[in-house]
DNA sequence: CGCATCATTCCGTATTATGCAATGTATTCC
DNA sequence: GGAATACATTGCATAATACGGAATGATGCG
């Protein structure tokens, strides 16, 4: 492992954060090293344009660099372009906004997002990451990951992030199970207040899980849609998209004997 | 200046193609680095989730964690949120697609796009970036940068990437005086064939190239709109985000004497 | 105008990245 | 099927290089 380097992604990392430039003095603060290591890393990226500095007021910033290769990253995501009609086909019949979402860490990313013809929004933009306890896709992504990761996870902190948050281990474990069990996520609100979110699960050819799709709408909307409905709907999709990524369920497989089934 | 992170980025950058995958021998050989090195940069890479490797054929691809980096990365541009409803109304009043375009490094990256109605589209994706001496946009980038800066670039190589690609330095340099003349880049099928490219220069509050926004539309439907017509929408669009950037054109403001007019 | 804060540069030190060589693993070809 | 080859991975001695404390330089504030 290279500590330079690890130290120089952390330094991007604290930079991460919307709208906002920084002083050498508080990036130092933030990842707790001298100043003349940060300025030498500092250096080094701007000369590759990961970062700008505003040579007037010397503060520093990411830089259009990390753009190109944020795309890229994001195309050779081959999950991305066997989503999209799929995600078009959940959008147009739900009339909802449609999602994608990967697991990145401990954050879950949205990779996808067709927009429905609605005009009260929820705002996930693409390219959001937020904790993988809250929201429905999201506990989708918790849900079929390893005891190890789990507890890492938890160790890691479950932070409340708006009213309903769980933020207790035990709760969400059950939860957790549940949607396991359902093969689906539903949360009320517990990261957008007044929005209903249903997530299903998007399994790869060797049937660990790579990503979850779902809607986000509004508590009205879902009254009138339906929520068993949007469910059957959402968890057809993931369906189809699992098929499209090669993922074989061992009890639907002929010849495969039943107790294979889980 | 950190010789392992320069290392590390030059690996990213090899990295850096779309829909492919790398063995460890490949990229040693990319960047001229012994397989050791690399392969301690590419684990540390994967540690954080900027490079992935796919456990079973060991190949190795940029990572999803890059990908909120280059989302925050381009919402730190200001530019672009005062950018959006220009490029709205430019795209609207001609119905072809509109660009902004950023400098980064020696390349031109499309930072903002908003399609037009029509069906035969120009494939100018975001995050795109393409060396500047081609397309209007990118021309017009290259046209109002600093002397020194046009000798780094030429030096660096002039690519041709279509048929109409300019090669020749004392031919570009000419072309680029044009550009300043006329304060607007018209290019024909320089970068994409049968395409004429419509742009014009951004400039912030210091009075530097910061952008250029534009349109691109296939050769047939130019006619129709007239060249001259399509100029002047242009013009007039790049120096409503001009004013919107805080650029103050001295000659026009009031109070300020004739001789500073450039 | 002087002080204080912050950015930047310098430089001796030892930590740390380096790359060779050896080992492990998968794949190909006979 | 087994040997040979190509490639990925690990270990380790070396010295190159990143490190950070301290000195210097710039900037802004009182």
């Amino acid at each position: 492992m290279v500590q330079s380097l690890l130290r120089a992604i952390e330094l991007l990392e604290a930079l991460k954060v919307p709208e906002r430039w920084f002083s050498l003095a508080e990036l130092a603060e933030q990842v707790q090293l001298p100043p003349s290591t940060v300025h030498r890393i500092l250096q080094t990226f701007c000369e590759k344009m990961y970062v700008v500095r505003d040579d007037k007021t010397h503060l520093y910033r990411l830089g259009p660099a990390l753009i190109s290769l944020g795309m890229a990253a994001a195309n050779n995501v081959k999950l991305q372009s066997a989503a999209l009609p799929v995600l078009q086909k959940l959008s147009h019949s739900t009339g909802e906004d449609a999602f994608l979402v990967i697991p990145a860490g401990f954050k879950g990313l949205v990779l996808e997002k067709v927009e429905g013809p609605n005009n009260l929004k929820v705002i996930e933009k693409f390219g959001y990451e937020v904790d993988l306890h809250c929201g429905a896709l999201r506990k989708t992504l918790l849900a079929y990951q390893s005891q190890a990761y789990l507890k890492d996870y938890i160790e890691h902190g479950l932070k409340r992030l708006a009213n309903h948050t769980i933020v207790d281990a035990a709760e969400l474990l059950l939860d957790l199970a549940k949607i396991r069990e359902e093969g689906l996520a539903v949360s009320y609100g517990d990261y957008i207040e007044d929005a209903i979110g249903v997530g299903a699960p998007v399994f790869g050819s060797d049937g660990e899980i790579i990503a979850s799709i779902g809607v986000i709408s509004p508590n009205a909307r879902v009254e009138k849609i339906g929520l068993e409905t949007l469910k059957q709907t959402v968890k057809d999709c993931a369906d189809e998209l699992c098929y499209r990524m090669g993922y074989v369920n061992f009890s639907m497989r002929p010849g495969v004997p039943a107790s294979f089934a889980k």
